[in-house]
DNA sequence: GCTTGACCTCAACTTAGCTTGAGGTTGCAT
DNA sequence: ATGCAACCTCAAGCTAAGTTGAGGTCAAGC
């Protein structure tokens, strides 16, 4: 049986139990539990297998919330994360890479949505609120329909 | 039996059935007697209970779409068409009200989002984002939670 | 009158993002 | 050493927005 302490002498402190990371968060325990399973979460196992946690992974789950509220999806949200260093506490140069690469993504979500709006401005405006002529339905325009299950929001 | 011919003379014509529904709007049958069970539709029936829809479910159904793509659900959705008439086909007027009142809703989003933008923007270039100091985690700017299920994106 | 395609209902399944509950274990304080 | 909260796993359930399939009916052309 082995504890959380390494050779190097890393503080049993440096480590958080799940229930922290729940409550400076803000996100349930189940729902890390659940995050951890879609592979957004990978904590260290204590001797009692219980989850322990890197501080830096208050970040990384502060990250998820705000990419869920940009839209993103956990999937999405992952391969952001995946950017970033397995193990060791991510810099802020990794922080800002990943970032910036969702930045554009969110840009162009928010272009669309723009846009969208603007067109339908113009066709409650001028009364043409019909598939035929309205160009909100252009092809290029619909929701992607890629199997069965609910069709991405904002897509 | 009866055929849905009234006796005001309302020529047959005017009714469509659910798969012409279908094609003209490119949503599936399956997905049309969703909406029904939903209440965002409320054909008649023929003599053999067959599903009858107006002409003007055509736009009803655009509108559906056009609002799920600005990020609606099928819920609020249906609030919104709850200010259009039942049985006689709404005038552009009628439209023009209930989609003012969405666009509110939706400049309020399109608000949100860029302003979430900026301060992950603001956030990952000052290294803040941690819950304690991150602006992104201000109380008031939390997702809502209201019972079981999944969190609304972009609340 | 018969066939065929479009339609009907109802139940079960899908994905995303979780929660809830049952039944059992850990870890920390006294 | 004991008690209790916090933890563990695994299974089932929930909502949204539909799809898929079984088993049966309707309507229209030949």
């Amino acid at each position: 049986m082995w504890k959380i302490c390494w050779g190097n002498g890393v503080p049993t402190a440096n480590f958080i139990s799940i229930g922290q990371l729940a409550k400076r968060t803000g996100v349930a325990v189940s729902a890390l539990r659940f995050y951890e399973e879609k592979g957004l979460l990978n904590p260290l196992r204590s001797g009692g297998n219980q989850r322990r946690y890197l501080r830096s992974d208050i970040r990384r789950v502060s990250f998820v919330l705000i990419a869920q509220k940009l839209g993103l999806g956990l999937a999405e949200i992952e391969e952001h994360l995946a950017g970033l260093p397995e193990g060791r506490n991510p810099t802020l140069e990794d922080w800002r890479k990943i970032s910036r690469a969702m930045r554009e993504q969110i840009d162009a979500r928010i272009t669309l949505l723009n846009r969208t709006r603007n067109q339908l401005d113009q066709c409650i405006g001028c009364g043409c609120l019909s598939l035929t002529k309205c160009q909100l339905y252009n092809k290029d325009d619909k929701l992607g329909l890629k199997g069965p299950g609910p069709r991405a929001v904002l897509d």
